[in-house]
DNA sequence: TTGCCATGTTGCTAGTATAAACATTACTTA
DNA sequence: TAAGTAATGTTTATACTAGCAACATGGCAA
């Protein structure tokens, strides 16, 4: 007897279904697909349904790039979680920053882009909030002193960001992916955090 | 008698009249108004007369954003040539990427995206073309390895690109853009090139 | 001069965002 | 429980966009 279509006037949770298939057509396919009429189709509702839920079609990508954003923070979390040592554990930030462009092309795409419009909800932990907390640490370890905590953070997060940024991109220049190049860069930037010839300190 | 407005039916040089108006609009709003039809009312023209000098509006774009690389070349060149010494002479050339994506943040937007096409004549000096020669100078005055320049490629064009992109962006949490910070993030990315601690060498 | 062909045009189809008006259902309150 | 209201859909319409096909113009070459 189950399994009747039962076709409902009112979808139920359209706001939330919104957001899963603009995710999923995210990590598939990027930004590309992820207009208003494209995503009204995908869960089986008119186009005009999402304007009572998102007040246009760049809010709506704005917050999909957030869920992008908030995504990539919970893999960085979880990769500090099983790392010891100040050293390791920042590192292990920066490879899964870096690991996840690489991984996740389009979603990274999303998070990076089309964030003009304000997302709904507040920022949950987002992923440079992530990478930021991991630099308080070097701070409260003494490895850096309070006061180069905005160059340290500017220095760190542009190198793993424009690392991700080019090697995930397909321009024909880029820098390979490689682990041999990800740990080299990782150890270049802890160089440039601790290293000898940094002025300004 | 004279300035009697000669319509003529053939414009005379479209496809460079497309490609100034996109150049000049890109450095305006960036890639919102970049489009075929939107051009083609620019330069008074039907939109199907693009279609006779680029096969797409993608690829329309492409060339614009080639226009933007090199422009951001030539600025990167000029930079150089003004300065001796190694170290400077590097230093120049990541200061004067950093200083094109602030001063001209929609043409660098335009520079790094919208390259799925490809651009119709061969990739003149290039932004990274020039940036790749400056490395390659550390190398010949034996500043690093030849083994290195890979890395060091990978390294420093990240740490640039990736602070030119996120400084320049409008996003809340992104790193301040003041001489400062762009000084001390030029010494650290010295330091993570021939700095103590780089494994790999 | 004749005619080809590069370069322009108009008209069309399909896709996009979104405003306004209308329909249905869920929730609340007497 | 019945009635009213607010939330959430739908349809219809306007104004964009890219790009195909067919047609027009005019410069250049035989």
């Amino acid at each position: 007897m189950a399994n009747i279509k039962t076709k409902t006037y009112h979808h139920g949770n359209l706001e939330q279904a919104l957001l899963v298939a603009g995710f999923q057509e995210a990590r598939g396919t990027g930004s590309r697909n992820l207009g208003v009429n494209s995503l009204a189709k995908e869960v089986q509702v008119s186009p005009m349904a999402v304007y009572r839920h998102f007040p246009s079609g760049e809010s709506l990508k704005a917050n999909i790039s957030q869920l992008g954003r908030e995504e990539m923070a919970r893999q960085m979390i979880e990769a500090i979680s099983r790392q010891a040592g100040v050293k390791n554990r920042f590192q292990a930030v920066g490879r899964a920053y870096i690991q996840f462009a690489l991984d996740e092309p389009g979603l990274f795409a999303v998070a990076f882009t089309a964030c003009d419009a304000p997302p709904k909800r507040e920022d949950s932990p987002s992923a440079w909030l992530v990478f930021q907390d991991s630099i308080l640490d070097l701070c409260t370890e003494g490895l850096i002193d309070a006061s180069e905590v905005e160059h340290v953070s500017a220095f760190a997060w542009a190198a793993v960001h424009g690392y991700a940024t080019l090697a995930g991109g397909k321009d024909p220049m880029r820098p390979k992916a490689t682990e041999q190049v990800i740990s080299n860069l990782l150890d270049r930037i802890w160089s440039g955090i601790v290293g000898e010839g940094v002025q300004n300190r």
